[in-house]
DNA sequence: TCTATAATTAGCTAAATGACTAAATGATGT
DNA sequence: ACATCATTTAGTCATTTAGCTAATTATAGA
């Protein structure tokens, strides 16, 4: 959980989230849309591995990263459970009080 | 939003928050929940208010912390949006792909 | 096999983070 | 005025972060 909240905490990283939003891109094309040199932006893909926010495959000699949804989503829903967010609170299964959620 | 995703994404800081739920205290009592030393948590403190997730005001010589929820639910449905994540998507007038939402 | 391309790793620097202790500030009460 | 209590500020240290260039690895194609 630390690890995703701390992912998206840089503009760069939620740039490239919302870019894979459209769909799978090679890392040398995501890297284009950057100002960044291509190493710095490989350090940003494995962050974003790292928290299991993408999921990346060779395809011939380029990598392809594609967005994990499910991740953000588990990461984001469930720690606006805790805090009865939105009404999206009430969407999920939730365990209340039951015992102290883990943060 | 930055500020924000970088402050929740410390376990402590999102435990404070989380005692926070429950009504205002006052840093003396916050600390007590934590092994770490008071300037420690001072600092905690000063990263929340950064991000504008509590407000703090003086009661006699103590400083009561209070969270500030409707901040943090900006900062999560309003990212949730983006990536059309949860039910919690429809709840709120959005600006869908009017102009490309600030990340 | 050689060359070119895609991406990552290695190694560096500057700045930020999170912890600590000691000192300073501010408010109350004697 | 003084002592005490609550909190923050100052200063130090180790670690992590985010950027860079240069070097390496891995694949494809001639």
């Amino acid at each position: 959980m630390s690890k995703v909240f701390r992912a998206i905490a840089d503009p760069t990283r939620r740039r490239v989230l919302e870019i894979l939003r459209s769909g799978p891109m090679s890392a040398g094309e995501l890297s284009a849309q950057f100002e960044f040199a291509k190493p710095t932006m490989s350090a940003h893909f494995a962050v974003l591995k790292e928290a299991d926010l993408v999921e990346a495959h060779k395809d011939g000699k380029q990598v392809i990263y594609q967005l994990k949804l499910s991740v953000l989503e588990d990461a984001l829903l469930g720690f606006a459970r805790v805090f009865q967010l939105g009404q999206a609170v009430g969407s999920q299964p939730s365990n209340e009080d039951e015992e102290e959620t883990r943060l």
